[in-house]
RNA sequence: GGGCGCUUAACUCAGCGGUAGAGUGCCAUCUUCACACGGUGGAAGUCAUAGGUUCGAAUCCUAUAGCGCCCACCA
């Protein structure tokens, strides 16, 4: 049947068929290997050819050392273990979870950017025979779903008060089944290889269990503690949020100077602060000891204004004598600094807020009031009173709470924590020890520096959307922690038992999924086999939210464990000691961000949907800029400018597909590609002439670089190596090329040899591309075979490797000449204004008989893409004639009666003079240099004098030229 | 207050010790039977600034300036 194709490619209807197709077909859905009922590799299986699968023959490459090595090309180890000696039936693991996105959430170009990279890593790994599971979910996110249904709620004019608990948790529910599977959906949409019968949602029940466990045995080992501390408070949120949730913004405020007249004197001690609305919970001064100023004081009370409560002058360190006035007021309940000083000092922690940061009735008189109000009246008051003695210009940081934005005030109250430093002991041991490794290296570094000055993480939400806390209360005070819910106390046999209404952060749940998704706390096959996971690709942002907690918990709660020892050596772990890691490898992704460097955020709006970029670029193009523009370590500016071209490419592949099929269809209808899933070079391909031996050469060395890149995470390099080889070699040469022996008028077996090559060799760049570009690539494979693929598809097919056997330098050094020969033709042709249609006879002298030898046999491609009528070959050097070219390996001219414009030319010419006298001038001080020639290589000495020579040479002949033109 | 990154062609970015690169855009030219989302050719950069190290620096070091991130319980 022959193909039609479109003449411009047009993703969007393909891209969705193959997206349902991939995922109807199961395609990346993988069986734990060696678990009861498990399908052996179902991958082949299901084709019922063994071959078709990468197989460990193809892995090991054989007897030959076929997978090039760092000296063969530009360096580095290959990337699949070895498998030498090795049981076979045991295939390479490769497991990576997918970063739960919000149920509440809607893709963004981060998620996009994070999860193309995510997917290049897998596929590739899943083409090279890896057993490949990509783990999907969503999280509850508690605070931002919470919020969203808040919102709806209010929207019809309600309050999650009103419908209780209970009610509310039931709507949060109905809320995520109806919007909460839209980013999974989004992803399918992006090609996203997860294993779609696997994904999880962090409250499903086993997951929730795993949750209960963890808490009680942290809780038994005395790792998590109840207390009473100074915590982070959203009066919005009405809940405690952790450090890292709290964002500090610079902000111009003000500093309040108040005096406190001192008991028994006359005198005063002024103190400084920010939130004056505080004052009324003061219950201390605090001076430092050494201060000469207030030694007098140390022992006696001040009066605290407004409250009239007689309150101790206290010595501490809290109070630091370069600041202000060196005196502070102790607030122990509002404040961590003076709450640790109210601690040393015996002092009484008097709240004067609510949970709505409102004053409560310790407040006095401003009881009721909102904190801003009350401050507004607490700074009056004090004027009245003449003790505001001072106001400044004052920034500080302040708080805002990451979810809402609203001030976050220092609030006491009685909350859950983990106590981390055994925890983060452990962790930080692992990434030391190399169990873990970072990359890009320098967030090693501010990951150890971060974790080493952690304090106890505060674990407890006051939300109703999130785990809840395993803890009951009895009416005895008995706190009892339990797995499920006790039914009497322990100590009084009551059964008045309460839970506690708290929730658990969110990033508790989801610091366990490693091993929760794989079946902890049962010990299941799955987690013998993919735990560790192999890599965690994630943001800079998250890297201690959740990266550092999957760490800790991971190193915990699976220390001990093993990985299946023979999966663990067949993925090139055997170096590695400790299995209890959650992952062996991260890498953090750059950030992506607008097109003015701006970080994407609705407020800001200036949010780029992924989605309207693919809608007018198709997936592939946009995969492809990202990809392209994923250097490490470097945030990217999103522009759709970059897309545009890479549509450009995806057109270039379609448009080379159907010159294949064009010529298949006319040439051997039935011909199929002769890979049989074999990884290494291209199969099926004659390689005796020259640009056969070129583009296959070429081929290999280009998979060699890829292979390379990917490794490193080097996707811009990876990306971009494809791109060069098949637009600016596959395309702009090799189809020029070997366009003869496919016309009509060729010699039928020349036809069908050179309509085998190209099929072979587009069936090897496919796949090659197929992890950057999958939809493009899987519409064109499967077309070539015509349902007859080994495989399901192209995602199962096996990723091209070098073979050492196809790279023929020796072709790449002489197609290199032949090339050089055409362009500088078709430059002259530019110089001489030479009409495109008219055909030019050339003159052409050969520095060695082989090269003229070798012009002689491609003298047809010289013709055709040179414009050129004949050639003919002269002895002596044509360096000094007009309309002619000098190269270190042969010289041309193109006879041709010039039609010039004399000033432009003249101009021209001139320029290139100065350009060259330019470089001769600096490649002489160079030579002059002794310096130079004693210390610099021998090659690099060597290749400055050779261009000398070629500029000498240059240089006379652009002289003779100007002359000439001058002259006539 | 600490820490980090960026500054290369008009634009967006690679390169990170040995002759300045790509894509887009621009100019010229071509509708040649895969592709005008194309072909061919071309113009375009004191690699932020100032010092230093080196035979040699866009690349390493030190300052400076601009931009941007992250961390931080000094009232």
């Amino acid at each position: 049947m022959p193909h039609e194709l479109p003449k411009a490619y047009e993703p969007g209807a393909i891209e969705k068929r193959w997206a349902e197709y991939w995922v109807k077909e199961k395609i990346f859905h993988v069986d734990t290997p060696g678990a009861a009922g498990a399908k052996a590799p179902s991958l082949g299986a299901s084709s019922g050819t063994a071959e078709a699968v990468p197989s460990r023959k193809a892995l090991q490459g054989g007897a030959t050392k076929v997978v090039p090595s760092r000296e063969d090309f530009q360096g580095g180890k290959t990337a699949v273990p070895s498998q030498e000696g090795r049981d076979p039936s045991v295939r390479p693991v490769f497991a990576l979870l997918l970063p739960p996105p919000n149920v509440t959430g809607s893709l963004h170009m981060g998620h996009m950017f994070e999860q193309t990279q995510m997917d290049i890593v897998v596929r590739w790994h899943r083409m090279r025979g890896f057993v490949t599971l990509w783990l999907p979910g969503t999280d509850h996110a508690g605070i931002a779903t919470q919020l969203m249904v808040e919102r709806q709620l209010a929207s019809e004019g309600k309050k999650r008060q009103e419908l209780g608990r209970e009610k509310f948790i039931e709507r949060v529910w109905e809320w995520k089944r109806l919007y909460g599977g839209k980013i999974l959906e989004q992803m399918k949409r992006l090609g996203a290889s997860v294993d779609w019968d696997r994904e999880y949602f962090t409250m499903d029940e086993n997951l929730s269990r795993a949750v209960r466990e963890v808490f009680v045995r942290l809780y038994e080992e005395g790792l998590i503690y109840r207390g009473k501390y100074i915590v982070n408070w959203c009066p919005r949120c009405e809940t405690a949020i952790s450090d890292l949730e709290v964002k500090h913004e610079e902000v111009a405020g003000k500093l309040w100077e108040i005096k406190y007249p001192v008991v028994g004197t006359d005198e005063f001690i002024t103190v400084a602060t920010t939130r004056p609305e505080t004052m009324l919970g003061d219950t201390a001064v605090a001076v430092n000891e050494k201060d000469e100023r207030y030694k007098h004081l140390h022992g006696k009370k001040v009066m605290l204004p407004l409250m009239n409560r007689a309150i101790p002058i206290i010595t501490d360190e809290l109070a630091q004598p370069e600041f202000g006035t060196g005196a502070v007021k102790v607030t122990p309940a509002h404040d961590p600094n003076d709450f640790q000083a109210g601690l040393r000092n015996n002092l009484p922690q008097i709240d004067v807020m609510d949970e709505h940061a409102q004053m409560n009735q310790n407040a006095g008189p401003y009881a009721g009031m909102d904190r801003y109000a009350a401050r507004k009246r607490v700074l009056e008051d004090l004027r009245l009173q003449g003790l505001l003695v001072g106001e400044k210009e004052h920034t500080l940081a302040l708080g805002k709470c990451d979810r809402c934005g609203t001030v976050v005030e220092p609030r006491l109250s009685e909350q859950w924590f983990v106590k981390i430093e055994p925890l983060a002991k452990v962790a930080i041991a692992a990434v030391r020890n190399g169990e873990i490794t970072i990359a890009p290296e320098n967030y090693q570094q501010i990951w150890l520096n971060w974790m080493g000055n952690i304090y106890d993480w505060c674990i407890s939400r006051q939300l109703w959307w999130g785990h809840r806390i395993p803890a009951w209360k009895c009416s005895c005070g008995e706190v009892i922690v339990a797995r499920e819910e006790p039914k009497t106390c322990p100590k009084c046999g009551g059964s008045e038992l309460k839970q506690d209404t708290d929730v658990l952060d969110t990033w508790f749940s989801s610091g366990l999924l490693p091993f929760t998704t794989l079946g902890w706390p049962e010990r299941t096959r799955d987690e013998e086999v993919f735990y560790p996971t192999s890599l965690m690709i994630t943001g800079f942002d998250i890297l201690f939210f959740w990266v550092a907690r999957m760490i800790m918990f991971g190193c915990h709660f699976m220390h001990g464990h093993k990985q299946d020892p023979a999966i663990k050596e067949a993925s090139g772990w055997a170096d590695r000691k400790d299995d209890s890691v959650p992952f062996r490898k991260v890498y953090i992704h750059a950030l992506v961000r607008d097109a003015d460097r701006q970080k994407m955020s609705k407020t800001k709006g200036n949010v780029v949907d992924p989605l309207n970029v693919i809608e007018k670029f198709g997936t592939d193009a946009t995969r492809f800029t990202l990809a392209a523009m994923a250097a490490p370590g470097t945030d990217i500016a999103f522009n759709e400018s970059r897309t545009e071209g890479y549509r450009a490419f995806a057109n270039k592949i379609w448009n080379a597909a159907r010159f294949m099929f064009m010529n298949v269809d006319r040439i051997e209808p039935g011909l199929r590609p002769s890979y049989e899933g074999s990884s290494a070079g291209v199969a099926g391909f004659d390689a005796s002439l020259l640009e056969d031996r070129w583009i296959l050469s070429r081929f290999n060395r280009t998979a060699a670089e890829v292979n390379e890149a990917l490794e490193t995470y080097r996707f811009h390099e990876a990306s971009n190596r494809i791109y060069d080889f098949f637009w600016g070699e596959f395309c702009d040469w090799y189809l020029e090329l070997i366009k003869p022996r496919l016309a009509e008028s060729a010699d039928l077996n020349t036809a069908r040899a050179a309509c085998a090559n190209l099929v072979n060799l587009f069936d090897g760049a496919l796949r090659l591309l197929h992890p950057v570009m999958p939809f493009i690539t899987e519409e064109i494979w499967q077309a070539m075979w015509a349902g007859a693929a080994p495989v399901k598809s192209i995602a199962l097919a096996a990723y091209p490797r070098a073979d050492e056997r196809q790279v023929d330098l020796a072709a790449e050094t002489e197609m290199a000449i032949v090339q050089d020969l055409i362009v500088s033709v078709r430059n002259l042709r530019a110089e001489l204004k030479i009409e495109p249609k008219v055909k030019v006879p050339i003159e052409v002298h050969a520095g060695e008989p082989a090269i003229r030898k070798l012009i002689e046999q491609n003298q047809g491609a010289v013709e055709r893409l040179g414009g050129v009528e004949k050639i003919a070959f002269v002895d002596g050097s044509l360096a000094k004639l007009a309309g002619a070219r000098h190269t270190a390996r042969f010289d041309v001219h193109v006879i041709y009666e010039r039609k010039i414009d004399v000033a432009a030319e003249s101009v021209r010419l001139k320029k290139e003079l100065e350009k060259i006298e330019k470089e001769i001038a600096g490649g002489q001080h160079q030579l002059g240099n002794e310096g130079f020639l004693a210390k610099a290589p021998a090659k690099v000495v060597e290749g400055l004098r050779k261009r000398q020579q070629e500029l000498a040479v240059l240089k006379e002949k652009t002289e003779s030229k100007l002359h000439e033109l001058v002259s006539s």
